[in-house]
Parts: structure tokens; sequence; C-alpha cells
RNA sequence: GGGCGAGUGGCGGAAUUGGUAUACGCGCACGACUCAAAAUCGUGUUCCUUAACGGAUUGAGGGUUCAAUUCCCUCCUUGCCCACCA
């Protein structure tokens, strides 16, 4: 008997596969599509651990069962190769980052390709290829023609280690996404692209995508519409007036002072000189907190009078102004209107600084005369009636809010306004990996459009790519590549030296896929309108508010200029589970305890026992701690496999043992149910359950195999047939090499799914439950469909009924066809 | 502080519509094979208790029901995301 031996069989099939071309899509094809695709990589120094594997394992049983069951599947992968991880890893070192990107994306294809994942390299992509980034450029045109892309100079995030500008999406608690170092605020001029044109559609389309329900609700966080009005309070002895948002306009009877921030551009107007100093002061020491500051001073509340006062718009009122942090100028109108009852932050301010906290404006019980007092738990989501608020007395809040905000726009006073958090997609990056930004600056044209035909702009190979921190690109440096001429006036320019996100690459590369080797445009229409959207996006949640975001942005412009007919471009998003270190920390590099598919393979567990080791350890969409011996069980699962085949092939020439009787409806039973459980589980992603059956049926034909001998060799060969097919997409390998040992000449990799027969799955008998008040007392075994005259009679003569049921009277009896019977005494 | 999710044996987990809780795997124990070990095969394995019987059990407590891991309420623990967004 031959010895199961991955490290043999698994390059083989690997090899033959490829060369067979078996996994190329065809683009005239009748069959159903399906787009199946995973996150493309990010092909850093650090080799794929086991956590990366599971996200293309999930994929690839997708794609393969989806081949299997007749579409026409699109499984393709390529590189995200432009940023910061490949070009810090090229710095240290000390090499290109071409040459890095080079040997890192081969080893990473390496360690996909002895997965035996079944991927169309013929359509392998690289977004630092010129043939690629050339269509990136064109589609920053596209934005730039649109008015979607523009350049502003404000204050930006800026990572001192990275030595670049970050968006806003790039920012986790103050700190640098990539690196994890604290962020700065630096002045500096920066390209845009306008994501808040879209905020409405990115929300409002969100409903109908097939996501995470937690990736959805990020994304609407970080949209952060929020509806309420603009309110205008003149300010006493100036001409002028503060500009505040709230979002509720019914609360304005409880205004006590105006807070604005630091940054308020009237700030050192309105302040009077006797305040000047001490507002000058605060202003200096809030520019010297960095952001993380900011938020870890435990929300202490901090801030100085400027001296001046406001008129309340809608009771002439007079109060108070002051500055504080606790205002962001980036949001809203960078000023508020302060109602310490009813808000927890503008309570807390106005306690420690001895402002009035009263009066209670919304009535949190619906009574108007004594309501109970809200003071110590204001709250801003409280609904209830008006109280203290003149002529709105007794409205609901929600009417007054209406009825305040027409009031007020009628003294030109106020108006609605809808305010998000989501800001506009910093784009441009002071580093050298990334796809020039394709502009020429002109003295007399200003900021042109590099002409089309000029496309791409070739990032030049230099000799010191090292980032300087002076807020420039080393592109600046290279004259030969900074001087040129302006495409309008054909005058002297200079290029524009920044390079684009990262994120740009990846807001599209989904649609080259479509088509990969088009030079004449980024990709055929027709093509993207027969693959294109993504039937099944498989990934981490680490992008739900960045890359997932920007793609869909960047789709709904392509859709806007008819390039596209479809305005998501993933209808379904599934989010894999993280694989911990068998200890439940993060696997990382720097902590040494990642664990790698070519240790694995090397150890000869090989990549199938890899493969169903990582659905198997629990739902694909959980996290779990990898599991060292658990891979002893999933190597053991297809030993079995490969032995109970090998013994049932040494049968057919082996005389088969006469006087033994395979009982076929039990044979036929377990196959077609088996057949069924994997089909549904495999349906519903629950792949590890899928499992969890395949080995019941293993285990099931071993102990057929031990009655009979395999006697009935037709219907074991069907068994036998079967159980490879069902194993195909989870072991690949394994079931490849078995099923050309049964004789086939085929790839079973291209063979049919099998199909159950219901009328098999109808058992000979039944196991009843026989509870007694809902306990279970008793088994009893009938035919299917048994009814309940016959069940009960036979219920009530067991031992353990009668003994408890003794002279007792029963007062209802429950009976479940084939489930269960249940007698109430 | 806000949002979303999760708590089941020694461990990872299963239970698809309220209907026999603990499938499958790991680990462990015993047996077979072996001079021996590994590998393999087989049997057992929720806990307490017993000669047998029996009792308890899905984070805790309560509710609905003939029947609850499943539905409802309160609380605890924990993971992830957002966080002074007015």
């Amino acid at each position: 008997m031959k010895r199961y031996n991955p490290k043999v069989i698994e390059p083989k099939w690997q090899q033959t596969w490829e060369s067979e071309g078996i996994y190329n899509s065809t683009d005239d094809s009748t069959k159903p599509k399906k787009y199946i695709l995973e996150y493309f990589p990010y092909p850093s120094g650090a080799a794929m651990h086991v956590g990366h594997v599971r996200n293309y394992t999930i994929g690839d049983v997708m794609a393969r069962y989806a081949r299997m069951q007749g579409y026409n599947v699109l499984h393709p992968m390529g590189w995200d190769a432009f940023g910061l991880p490949a070009e810090n890893y090229a710095i240290k070192n000390k090499i290109s980052p071409k040459i890095a990107i080079e040997q890192n994306t081969t080893r990473f294809k390496h360690q996909l390709q002895q997965m035996g994942f079944s991927y169309d390299w013929t359509r392998e992509i690289n977004s630092t290829d010129p043939r690629f980034y050339r269509w990136t450029q064109w589609f920053f045109l596209l934005l730039f023609k649109k008015g979607l892309a523009y350049q502003k100079e404000s204050l930006q995030w800026w990572c001192p280690f990275d030595k670049t500008v970050l968006a806003n999406e790039q920012v986790e608690n103050g700190r640098c996404w990539r690196c994890g170092n604290t962020v700065e605020k630096k002045a500096l001029k920066q390209w845009f692209f306008k994501i808040t044109d879209y905020a409405d559609r990115l929300l409002e389309d969100l409903d109908d995508l097939d996501w995470p329900e937690a990736i959805k609700s990020m994304q609407r966080n970080w949209i952060g519409r929020s509806t309420g009005a603009e309110i205008k309070f003149a300010i006493v002895d100036h001409d002028t007036s503060i500009n505040v948002f709230t979002t509720r306009p019914d609360t304005i009877f409880g205004v006590t002072f105006l807070v604005v921030a630091p940054e308020h551009p009237l700030l050192k107007t309105i302040t009077t000189k006797a305040h000047a100093v001490r507002v000058d002061e605060y202003i200096k020491t809030s520019q010297a907190k960095s952001d993380i500051e900011r938020q870890e001073t435990t929300r202490k509340k901090t801030g100085v009078f400027t001296g001046s006062y406001a008129i309340n718009p809608i009771n002439n009122e007079i109060i108070p102004i002051w500055t504080a942090d606790y205002v962001l100028m980036g949001y809203g109108t960078g000023a508020i209107m302060a109602v310490p009852s009813h808000d927890d932050r503008d309570y807390e301010f106005a306690e420690k600084f001895g402002l009035p906290k009263r009066p209670v404006i919304v009535s949190p019980d619906d009574t108007i005369e004594n309501p109970t007092s809200p003071q110590n738990t204001p709250t801003l989501s409280s609904e209830g009636l008006m109280i203290n608020s003149g002529k709105y007395n007794g409205l609901a809040s929600a009417v007054a809010r209406d009825n305040i905000v027409s009031d007020l726009e009628k003294q030109k006073a106020g108006k609605l306004r809808v305010n998000y958090k989501i800001r506009d997609w910093l784009i441009s990056r002071q580093r050298y990996w990334g796809a020039p930004i394709p502009i020429v600056h002109c003295e007399k044209d200003g900021a042109v459009a590099v002409n089309e035909d000029q496309l791409p702009v070739l990032l030049p190979e230099i000799e010191n790519y090292e980032p300087s921190g002076e807020g420039r690109s080393p592109l600046a440096k290279v004259p030969d590549f900074v001087n040129t001429s302006c495409p309008l006036c054909g005058g002297p320019a200079q290029r524009e030296t920044d390079t684009m996100d990262g994120f740009a690459c990846s807001s599209w590369y989904f649609l080259r896929f479509a088509d990969p080797h088009n030079d004449s445009k980024p990709f055929d229409e027709r093509l993207a309108e027969q693959w294109l959207p993504v039937d099944d996006y498989i990934g981490g949640a680490e992008h739900a508010v960045m890359h997932l975001l920007y793609a869909r942005f960047w789709t709904k412009v392509m859709f806007d200029e008819g390039l596209i007919k479809f305005e998501e471009p993933f209808s379904a998003l599934r989010n894999q589970g993280m694989i911990l270190a068998p200890d439940g920390q993060k696997m990382s590099k720097s902590k040494g305890n990642t664990i790698e598919p070519d240790n694995l393979i090397g150890q000869g567990y090989g990549a199938d026992s890899i493969r169903i080791m990582e659905l198997f350890i629990g739902p694909w969409n959980q996290a779990a701690n990898w599991s060292v011996d658990g891979m002893g069980g999933a190597f053991r699962f297809l030993q079995r496999t490969w032995v109970l085949v090998q013994e049932f092939i040494e049968s057919k020439t082996n005389k088969p043992d006469a006087g033994r009787i395979t009982d076929s409806q039990v044979m036929l039973r377990t196959v077609h149910s088996t057949i069924k459980k994997v089909t549904d589980d495999i349906e519903s992603l629950s792949f590890n359950t899928a499992i969890a059956a395949q080995m019941e049926l293993i285990n099931g034909l071993y102990k057929q195999k031990a009655k009979d001998r395999f006697s009935d060799q037709q219907i074991w060969e069907y068994a036998i047939t079967t159980a490879v097919k069902l194993l195909a997409p989870f072991a690949p390998h394994i079931s490849e090499e078995l099923w050309h040992m049964l004789g086939n000449n085929s790839f079973v990799n291209q063979s049919e799914w099998p199909k159950y027969d219901p009328a098999y799955l109808l058992p000979e008998k039944v196991t009843i439950a026989v509870q007694i008040n809902g306990k279970l007392r008793d088994v009893i075994e009938v035919k299917p469909g048994s009814v309940q005259s016959e069940v009960e009679s036979m219920a009530l003569s067991s031992d353990v009924v009668k003994k408890l049921v003794g002279d007792q009277k029963i007062k209802k009896t429950i009976f479940i066809p084939d489930k269960l019977i249940n007698f109430v005494i």
C-alpha cells in the first residue's frame, strides 16, 4: 500500500493544475459567473503566517465549490505593493523598494502556490507595475477633471517617524496606523479627494449590502451624519456673530454660555483687552498639546473667558463667550451653544467654572409643573415635553425642535444643517514609493493635468529615496523628474512631487482583474459588466473605514462617469476571524510567535492538513487560537481517508469476501445525508461542521468496512467516489491523487458536485424521546412517520414510564412526529 | 461614555424553525499489535453519587412554555470598533 505523503503529491498536482490551466477563467462562457476575491496582500518583509492563510483558504474553498457547482469562477490574485511597509523594509535592508518588492512577492507567491490555492495566475497584477499605475493615475485625473481632486493648505496629521502626512482614517487614537508613533499636526499644502460629496450616497447604499453589520455600523459611524441646526449668535459690541452647530435646537432656552475652539478664527477678534493675555496663553498651551494629550486628560475641562458676550436670538439673553479645547475646530462650526442642563460636557464645564447650570428645558417625565430634575444626569438624547421655553412650553421636544428652527429662520438667525464627521480623503504622500500624482505646476496655468497620452508618469529610479522630513517627497530632489513643460502653454513647469496613498491602487484593483492586460484603457466596459461586482469579498475587518470606504467611493465616481453600471463594488463581504498564537496573543514577527505554513509543510503535514485545520478550528468568522495538537487531528483524518481508499482499491483485485453482505440501505443513507449536510454547510459557510460531517462519513465507512470487507463493490465505488469529491474543495491535492488512483483521467476539481436524493435520507427507524413533564425518561425506536396513537401506546408500555406515571392521570400529551412524545402529569 | 458581538466538558467547538445538550476534533484512560517504543486500530470519556438506581448542568438570577443553549427582563464577565463629533 502506498503511504500518504503530501510532500510528493502536493507539488505534483500544483504543477499539473498550473500547466493545464484548470483554474483560469474564460471570458466567453455561457455558465453563470461568480467573482470571489480576497484582499490582495501587501508583500511585506514578514512572510505570511497561518492567520493570513485562513483568509485565502476560505476564498479558495468557496471558489472550488462554486466551480464544481457549475459556475464560471473568477478567483484572481495580485500585489498591493506600493506604500510605507515595502519602502521601510527596503530602507532597513538597504535595497531599493523595487528589488524588495520583487523578493517579497516571489516569496508570497511561493507560499500561496504551495497551499494549492486555485488562482488564475494569468491575471496576476502588481500595483507598482507602470502598466497598472498608469491607470491609477488616469483615475486621479478623472477625479481632478470632475472637481473631486483638489489642493488645499491646512493643518494635517503628520507622522514624524514615517515623515509623511496621513489621512484621518489612518490615524488611530492619535497614532500612525502603520508605525504606531504619535502623530503631530503640520500645516502643509496637500491633495484631497472630495469623498464628502458622496457622504450621503455612501451612507444610504450601505443598507442593501450583504455585509457584516459591524462593518456597516463602523462606516455609518465614520461618516457620522447628524442633522441639526446652525444658529447665529450676535456678539455684544461687535459687528460680527458666531455660528454654532447643534443637534438639539429645542434646548436653546437652556443656553447659559457659548464656547469656541481655541483655533476659532474669530476668537482673537472678540477677546477683550482685559482677557487677551490669558486667552493668548490658553491658545498657546492647547496648540502645544498634541492631540493624544488632549484625549488623555481624562476629559478634565479647561478653558478661559474671552470677556465678550453673545445674544441668544430666541430670547435676547446675554451670555458669556468662553474658549475651551473640548470644542473641536474641525467639526461643525468650531463653536457650540452650551446647555449644561442637557449635555454632560457642558455641565462639567459649568460646574468647574461656576457658570449657571439651569434651566431644565425638556421634562424627562412629561410633567410640566414639577419635573424630575435631570441636572445630575444630563443627556442629549432625552425627549419629552418642553418647559421653561416661553411659547414652546408643553410641546413635544421633537416638535419644538422644528418650530424653533423655522422661527429662527424667519429672523435669519438659524437654518437646518446636516453635519458629517467624515473629512475629505487626504491622498498625497511625501514619500518615494507610490504612484506619482500626474499633475504639472505651471506659473501661468496653475495645477494642470498631465495629458492622458503622457501616462504613466513614471516613478524614476533614484539613489536616495529616504524621506527628508521637510514636508517634500524625495522626488523633489530629482531635477530630471521635476522640470518639465506645461501641457497647456508649453512653458517651463514643475511636476508634482508627492505620490499617491497606496489606497488609491486598492480602490480600483478589483476592476482590473476583469481585464488585466488592457493597454488602451483601465478595463473594458463589457468585461467589467460581465465579472463585476465582486460576489464574495473575503478579508479582515481592519479595512472597515479605509479601503472598503475608498473603494465604494471610487466605484460611485466611475458609475457617475458611466464607466460601469453598478454602484457598489462588493455585493457580499465576509470578515474572517483572526488566528491567534497558541498563547492567545496576536501573531507578530516582533513577538516571535508566528506560525508559518512553510514550517508545517516541512514537518510533513502538507497543505491539505493546514487547510483542514484552518477551517475546522472553529467558525470561520470567529477568532481562534492556533492549536499545535489540532494539526495532528487534521492530518489523521486525511490519512484515514487515504488508507480507506487504498484498501478499497486493493479489494478490487482481491476477490471480495463473498460471505459478507453490504447493507446497501445504510450505506446509501450515510452517503446521501453527508452530501446534504456538506452542501448545506458550505452554502451557509459552516466550514467547520462541513468537515465534521466528512469525518463522520469516513468513520462510518470504516465501521462498514470492518463488517462487509467491501462486499458490494458498486455501492462502495459510489461511496468512495463521493467522499473524494466532497473533500475536493477543502483538501484538493489528496482528493486529486485519490481520484486518479481510482482510475479517473479527469480532474476531481473539475468534476460535478455530488447531488443527494431525498428518497435515501429517510431512516428505517427513528429514535423518539419519551418525556414526562418535559424531562427525558426513555427513548423508543419506531418507524418514521408513526402516528401518535402508535407511539403513545409504545411509550406507555415502557417500564420507566409505567413506574413514574403510576396511577396518576395524564393531563396532556404533546407529540412531535419522529422527534418526541411528552406526557404532562 | 457610545455601538456591535460572545459566554456550553480538561480544551477548540456542535445543536439550521423552542423539541433526546455536549456532534466532530484535541487531550486523557484502558485494550489490541510490538521484545519495546512510536505509529496505527478499537473501546470509553460533562459533573456529582451509587452495587444498581438517581441527581445536577449551557456566565448568574428571574420570567414565558408541556418543553429554553435557543424567546423576554435584570445583572456579571469578556472581545472588537468608535470615542469631548455638540
